[in-house]
DNA sequence: AACCCCATGTTCTAATAATGAACCACTACC
DNA sequence: GGTAGTGGTTCATTATTAGAACATGGGGTT
């Protein structure tokens, strides 16, 4: 890059509308139009004409009070999302939290984070642990990012996630196949996660997650587990691919 | 409403970069900026510089040779969308396809249509029926919509929904707490389901579907089971709101 | 190879669309 | 009954966007 040709403009009303969604999605419940002009950092009346359109388009609503939420629109537009993928592994994570009781979920490398693309709880598990679909993880916490991450080299990971560290235990995932996790997100909680590459495809993890007081000792057990799954959905995608 | 004070302006660009956003999601895969604008309508400069926008955001990714399509980012902006719907639901819609062997789901009312939130497949269930999360269906389309319609009246729907027609199976499924649909949405399949209705939120229905082929005979009992799971969705909402 | 075609990406000026302060109406709470 | 908090609207100013025209580079085809 030799000479930066200068960056072209970007819009600024639309990055605040799409910042006005994210900060939606992160609050922790409703929020009012004052409130978010102000976590936005506008006037009162942008954040309104904001919303206004936001609403046109269903993706928020208001409440009783007239306070601002995310609306079903949303999930809409993140059906098309690796679509491949979310079919190709919704049948090994329902047999996986199945067969081994434990809440399974795959989650997709975004240059800041992870994300959990997918959940699936096991059948009596409201007690276990839920992954909420969406969120977003710190590589540097839990299975799933050591799992991405030791599908490449430090060189390439630098290069793809320019800033993001790169864990030591990505190696051993690496030469091992798996990942581990303990106490990392959320204590008390244990994670196992194998990595899923595929051409055309992000780089993804398929992982479950369980009490660490539970199943403490047949922790390679479950990463052959998640490896086999992972191949599979390896298989489905490149079979998609070639088939279609 | 006598004298209209005139609608406030709504966000151009904004606008553009939502409908971005839509046309991606519905788009079959990847489509060229070309494309875009021309779906866009605008011109391909302006498509482009949107198009740096929502990357900035995460919210769109560009393949090998340069085309764009929704990236991980939409789905962490769906994830508050109706949280407590999502989490009060997954226990019963994993019990449910376990127990019936069938793909259970809820879904959302959307002023224009009803839109699926959480799917569930059963344990042994790549044979079975897959309803994308996400996907959108119209109100006259599906025991769902019929389901969504039985909780209103016939003038609470047209108030609540202006257009959108009230079907006549709604009456019969408000009375019996369920409804059901055959060969609407795709050829071979029926649909049962009971409407969730809890205060604060949005108007819902969970369902289950199978091929008409099998099962043909206990619609009754697969009502029943809708029904209450259904109710105790609705009780585990009302136990969050107070408890809260 | 030289050509053409189609793709992405950048630059630039007119004028459009967004900005943000001020202003109104309403409700809830002192 | 005031006062402070909402949501909602208006309007002059100007920064932002629009969209044409211009680079650039890759891929076929003749």
């Amino acid at each position: 890059m030799p000479t930066e040709p200068a960056k072209a403009p970007h819009s600024q009303t639309l990055s605040r509308g799409l910042r006005a969604l994210e900060i939606l999605a992160d609050a922790a419940g409703p929020l009012t139009i004052a409130e978010l002009a102000g976590r936005l950092g506008v006037h009162r009346s942008i954040a309104y004409r904001i919303l206004r359109t936001l609403e046109d388009h269903f993706l928020v609503m208001r409440d009783d009070s007239g306070r601002v939420q995310g609306a079903p629109g949303l999930a809409a537009l993140a059906r098309g999302v690796q679509r491949g993928l979310q079919s190709a592994a919704l049948p090994e994570l329902t047999d996986l939290a199945n067969s081994l009781g434990m809440c399974a979920f795959v989650a997709v490398w975004d240059p800041h984070d992870c994300i959990t693309l997918v959940t699936v709880e096991p059948r009596h598990g409201p007690g276990g642990v839920i992954q909420q679909p969406g969120s977003r993880h710190p590589f540097d916490r839990g299975a799933p990012g050591i799992a991405i991450q030791s599908a490449h080299t430090a060189q390439e990971w630098a290069q793809r996630s320019p800033g993001e560290p790169y864990r030591p235990e990505a190696a051993a995932a690496r030469a091992r196949g798996y990942a581990t996790s303990r106490d990392e997100v959320i204590h008390g909680v244990s994670s196992v996660a194998a990595p899923i590459t595929a051409p055309g495809q992000l780089p993804a993890a398929i992982a479950v997650v369980y009490a660490t007081a539970a199943h403490a000792e047949d922790q390679d057990t479950l990463g052959a587990r998640v490896r086999s799954a992972a191949g599979a959905i390896e298989r489905a995608l490149g079979a998609a691919v070639t088939g279609d």
